[in-house]
DNA sequence: CGACCATTTGATATGGATCAAGCGATGTGG
DNA sequence: CCACATCGCTTGATCCATATCAAATGGTCG
């Protein structure tokens, strides 16, 4: 059923790239020297997604890669009682729905209007048997992956003023447009990747502000005022 | 000063395999149809730890990566004031040290007297380039790994009950050996890797004694006595 | 046997959750 | 274009799960 929400919502954009693409063994040959980023460009097809659209849905059938050309997404889990917990969320030019099974172990929605291309696995990963630079790509993305959530599972035995100011300075590494963060998530979003409640949220954004450490002008917009404070109550 | 003591605890075995390996691209060439695990034990080299002992530390030179041939390893974040989080717990058979970049995230340690084959990072990787066996298998390591790292993030977003439950679960799955589970690590691991204290973990063993879903016969012991129960109060 | 260390148990404190209003921005229908 | 409903966020009051502090117990090794 969210399944068909993502479908009814997901749109096929003419593809930057003619559809007709090179067949699987002439364009191995060709292409020893190609980057799994200009595969993707080469194989997939771009699909946009409306804002809260689901992308993918835990255990459904993992037969595509994602990679985000536009907007934000978020990976995510639910338990039987609903809580939530936020796997990741991805900014322009980031890969998800990497899996080593044939299943998602997350699902994946846009947070914001996004548009995304698709790749299909099968043809990726016979891809990667035949060319390493490929194969290698794939192997980087998923150790990158693996890095963030190890550094995820310190962050989350911190306090909560050390979970948020170790968020913020991660945004703000990742959309590096000076001190200044436009956030694309609600309070609920971060509260699930962090591990916390929006109240709690909330209130620690409220007292960042009175450490002069950030300011918030509005909800959404996050200007860092002092990073060495920030870093300081990291852990 | 803790590699010190790695050092110190750690002895060189006489190998399995001859030390006299094949060379790099006779081997390369000779065995394109070997398996990761095969290359590790020809080109590996048997080292034994302490129990205690460090086999690696954050931050140092990632030249290595390691199998488990015997004993148990804990693999580990400190953040600046103390607090440990435990990235995993290893058992024979198990490969850790993988690493992205040149450097170690974590450190490990044996936690019995462990015995551990040795192999080069860069003579793995070099295969890796002309044998896609073991390039896949490298990959699905990772890959393996990433689904436990984020299946722990959502382990921590959960009560002590349901930590402790999931936690003994892992545990019998991952040593089969029926109902009885071996503890090799102490309630201080134990607490580290669920992002508790020992105190609660202790009250909570003794608490899921009460409600008949364990017995604890002696600490490092303990017995499964409803799986269903702790299923149940998994989340 | 005695010292030591890990574990358990008990008493109390506290950070963050929960419950409950209030507030401000956004959008909709009249 | 305004009145009002809605939604996301903030703020306030209270509660509770787990941390912290402290002591007792038990198992291990010289």
């Amino acid at each position: 059923m969210l399944t068909q929400t993502a479908i009814r919502s997901a749109t096929v954009l003419p593809s930057t790239r003619p559809l007709h693409a090179p067949r699987p063994v002439a364009a191995a040959a060709a292409s020893e020297s190609r980057s799994l980023a200009q595969h993707m460009q080469l194989m997939g097809a771009a699909m946009a997604f409306a804002r809260n659209a689901e992308i993918f849905g835990e255990n459904e059938p993992a037969d595509y890669l994602y990679k985000l050309i536009s907007g934000t997404v978020r990976t995510y889990k639910i338990l039987s009682d609903g809580r939530r917990q936020i796997g990741g969320f991805y900014l322009p030019g980031d890969v998800f729905g990497l899996e080593l099974g044939d299943e998602h172990t997350q699902s994946a929605e846009a947070m914001t209007d996004a548009k995304v291309l698709v790749i299909k696995r099968s043809a990726l990963t016979g891809l990667a048997g035949r060319d390493a630079t490929v194969a290698r790509d794939l192997y980087t993305l998923t150790a990158r992956e693996l890095r963030r959530a190890q550094d995820r599972l310190v962050l989350l035995i911190k306090s909560a003023q050390e979970r948020v100011a170790s968020f913020l300075l991660e945004m703000a590494e990742r959309a590096p447009h000076g001190d200044a963060i436009e956030l694309p998530m609600s309070r609920q979003d971060i509260a699930d990747y962090l591990g916390l409640t929006i109240e709690t949220v909330s209130r620690t954004f409220t007292a960042l502000e009175g450490l002069a450490a950030i300011n918030v002008p509005t909800s959404r917009h996050i200007v860092l005022r002092n990073r060495e404070a920030l870093s300081r109550m990291n852990g």
